[in-house]
This record gives structure tokens, sequence and C-alpha cells, in this order.
DNA sequence: GCTACACCGCACTGAAACCG
DNA sequence: CGGTTTCAGTGCGGTGTAGC
């Protein structure tokens, strides 16, 4: 089954060429990965010699990227109040950076829905940024106000750095919570709400998106359900370099 | 002694709560 | 109302504990 924008033309596999959406980025600091660990901590050696320990933004396992030896890149905070100045950003994997930072994911996702530059999310004039979803859950956007739908739509955005050849595959880790969200978007639908699952490719060398069965075979097994019960699975993939994020096109979701 | 499971710290973000 | 503080959230990996 292929995700349900797919879901009339499952021979359509040719992604679509969006309009510019980008979030600009300043990660000029570089070097190799020495090692990441502790979850959010990474030892860097600098072109310089010099070795620092920065944050590592991304709490997954890095699965596919968590390589040493491999080129990185890492912003500049001028936060007073952290405890380490730099993030890891980017990681060299073949002939592309792909992008480690998850907040980054949300925030290309929060400018196309804001610029409206992804089709089937286009048109809505509310945007709310992480809203309250029921018990304990939060989900990253809910959209209203659109002339012609009437249901408020809600997005989670996950962001999708691990993938084998050129297909995209979520998660990288077993994730209770990744699989918990996608209960809560076929709450939605079941409570008459539209709901959309956002895979954010932070990679420019994929051109297909799907669950990591191997990994979590529960998770796959949720989004599986939740496109059966109405929630639209959807990916982007955005092409990541040292001075911005740019979203590139819409990706089909295998399901 | 071994395995399985539970707990906690790690650094940061952003929303919520609080206070003047 | 604006500024400040608190807290939840994020999963890995190390440590502690229970059970066999």
């Amino acid at each position: 089954m292929v995700g349900s924008q797919m879901a009339a033309q499952p021979h359509r596999r040719s992604a679509r060429e969006l309009k510019t959406a980008s979030v600009p980025l300043k990660a000029d600091l570089c070097g190799r990965l020495i090692r990441r660990y502790k979850r959010f901590l990474a030892d860097v050696e600098l072109t310089s010699g010099k070795i620092i320990t920065v944050h590592c933004p991304n709490p997954g396992s890095m699965r596919g990227t968590n390589r040493p030896g491999s080129l990185v890149r890492c912003s500049t905070s001028d936060n007073p109040k952290r405890k380490l100045k730099h993030t890891l950003e980017m990681i060299r994997v073949g002939r592309i950076w792909v992008g480690l930072h998850t907040l980054r994911a949300n925030q290309i996702a929060a400018r196309a829905l804001a610029l409206g530059v992804i089709p089937s999310l286009e048109g809505y004039s509310h945007i709310e940024p992480e809203v309250v979803a029921g018990a304990g859950s939060r989900l990253d956007f809910r959209l209203t106000d659109h002339p012609k739908d009437p249901r408020p739509t809600w997005v989670e955005v996950k962001s999708v750095t691990m993938s084998q050849g050129t297909t995209g595959l979520f998660p990288d880790s077993v994730s209770k919570r990744a699989k918990r969200h996608l209960e809560t978007l076929a709450q939605k639908v079941s409570d008459g709400d539209r709901a959309i699952l956002l895979y954010v490719v932070q990679r420019a060398d994929c051109v297909t998106v799907k669950a990591a069965h191997e990994i979590d075979p529960a998770y796959a097994e949720a989004l599986k359900n939740a496109a059966s019960l109405g929630v639209e699975i959807q990916a982007v993939s955005a092409r990541v370099r040292s001075t911005e994020i740019r979203l590139e096109k819409t990706l089909p979701v295998v399901v």
C-alpha cells in the first residue's frame, strides 16, 4: 500500500518539485566526527586539530550516520546559558550532507506550511505549533481556517536521516513515542479531524520513504494501521547545505 | 553468575507556570 | 503584561536491583 495521497496512482513514483521553502543555517565549523556518546554529546576534531565536545541534537541512534571519521559541520550559539557552544548540524554521507538536527525538520515544516508550498497542505490561514492533542500528547502543528475544509488538520513531523539505497527509513531505533503519535493522529481522524504524518527527509538522495520494519516492527504496523484508518502519510525531502536547508520535493511513502 | 528490567543523567528547547 | 523560572520531552547508555 502506498501513502493515501498516492493511493489512487500506485505506479506514480516520480517526486514532485516544490516551490521554495528554506531555513537559513550557519554551520561554518568543519571537522570530523570522533564519537557520539551519551545521547547528547559528540566529540569532533576540527580541521585545526583541536578536539571539541559539541551538542548532538539528535536523540536517536543515528544508525547509518553515526560513523567516526565522517566530515561534520557544526553551528555556533551565543547563548551564554549553554554549556556547549556548538551544535552538530550535519554529517557527510557519500556525496551529500545529512541533516542531524531534529528541530530543523520542524522548522522547515513550519516554513513550508506558512508558505503553502506543500500542495496537500496549502490554504490554511491559521497555523499553531506544538498543540496539546489529548492526554499527555502534543502534536507539532494544528492547521485551521481553510476556505474549503472546515476540519482542523493535525500534522506531526518526523525527521528522517537514515536510508537504504534511495529509500528513507524511519525510525532509526525503536520509538514508542513515534508509535504513540500515530495512534494520536488516528484518534484525531476518528474524531472527524484531518491528520497528517509528515516525514521530512533531511538528505537529498532519497526518492521514497518507508517504515523501518526491521528496526521497529510495531511502528511499521502502527503506520499501516494509521494509514488504513485515514491518517495521511506524506513525505518531503530537503537538501542540506552549510548555509541553508531547502525543501526540494514531495516523496511517495510506501506503507 | 547471569539475565532482564528499571531508573537516571545527559543538554537543550520551548511551552507553561509563576511572580512582580 | 512582561520577564523569569520550571518542567516535560527526547532515547541512549551506564548503573543498580531483582529473580532465577
